[in-house]
DNA sequence: ATAAACCTGAGTAAAATAGTCAAGTATCAT
DNA sequence: ATGATACTTGACTATTTTACTCAGGTTTAT
């Protein structure tokens, strides 16, 4: 059970461009360079971030990236959401009728599975970006 | 975040195993049969389970696993660990004083990975095998 | 005009996963 | 004794997923 990469860029991303983007857009170029992660990659991830309009991009020069709503509004859920990072738990599909087994009914641990899937996603429902950048203001005084 | 085979089919194949384990052995045949996992699959994840002491072997034929201590006591936490099914968050290495971006600082979003580990490892510690096969035998009723 | 920056889609190397396969050894019922 | 059952071990492999890279655009401030 990890975290993948895209999710963490994406939290990342975020992270920074909301500490930033007090007056000016945020370029790409100016996180790849602060948060270590790749032009290209960025590119990607903020690609999906504004299709869900979590941000908008102002193009041109002196461009870049700005928050679409505010920070206390874009929760965790989200931002995974729109990178893609999906909570999957359970072997079967939800809205079936069959078990993982095949059978018509679910799995000894079919349960179990989706009681930590709740218990995951209440977690990224409560997060705010805000809470982010709040946590580690506060750490830097 | 996704659940992998190795720690779903761990926590499925001693979930039956708990509830067949009354007085023989319970063969990994039947398991294998019940719960539509490879045979050769469960060696592997019961050769894990038999070194970290969580079932016992009973070699021979009429042979099979039992478990090692009494359901209450074998929270999913010890059965993941057995089999290498970790949670892992933070992309640094914990004890490091160094952050995932090689600085002496940690990132931006440390914390909030480090929350979410303890998060969902605090509902691995509390659920039981018990927990599994109650819910599970109520449910028959 | 030109340089900064966004935009898009395809392609790919490496890692992780989810197994399979082969060749055993121990024990028990008969 | 012996054959069948079932545990034991280690190597091997196909598939999938991940984590990018690359190439070629378009837009806009100066
Ligand atoms: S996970 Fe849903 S039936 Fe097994
Ligand atoms: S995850 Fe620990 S420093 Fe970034």
């Amino acid at each position: 059970m990890k975290l993948t990469s895209k999710g963490r860029y994406a939290v990342m991303a975020l992270a920074d461009l909301a500490r930033f983007d007090n007056i000016n857009p945020v370029s790409l170029r100016d996180i790849s360079l602060r948060q270590g992660i790749s032009l290209d990659y960025l590119e990607q991830i903020f690609s999906k971030l504004r299709k869900k309009e979590i941000v908008q991009s102002v193009r041109g020069i002196q461009g870049g990236y700005i928050l679409n709503k505010k920070a206390k509004e874009i929760k965790l859920n989200n931002i995974f959401d729109a990178v893609d990072e999906k909570v999957k738990t359970v072997k079967c599909k939800k809205e079936s009728k069959k078990g993982c087994n095949g059978k018509l009914t679910k799995c000894l641990t079919h349960n179990l599975w989706d009681e930590l899937e709740n218990h995951i996603n209440n977690f990224f429902n409560e997060k705010s970006l805000e809470d982010l950048v709040k946590d580690n203001s506060e750490k830097r005084i």
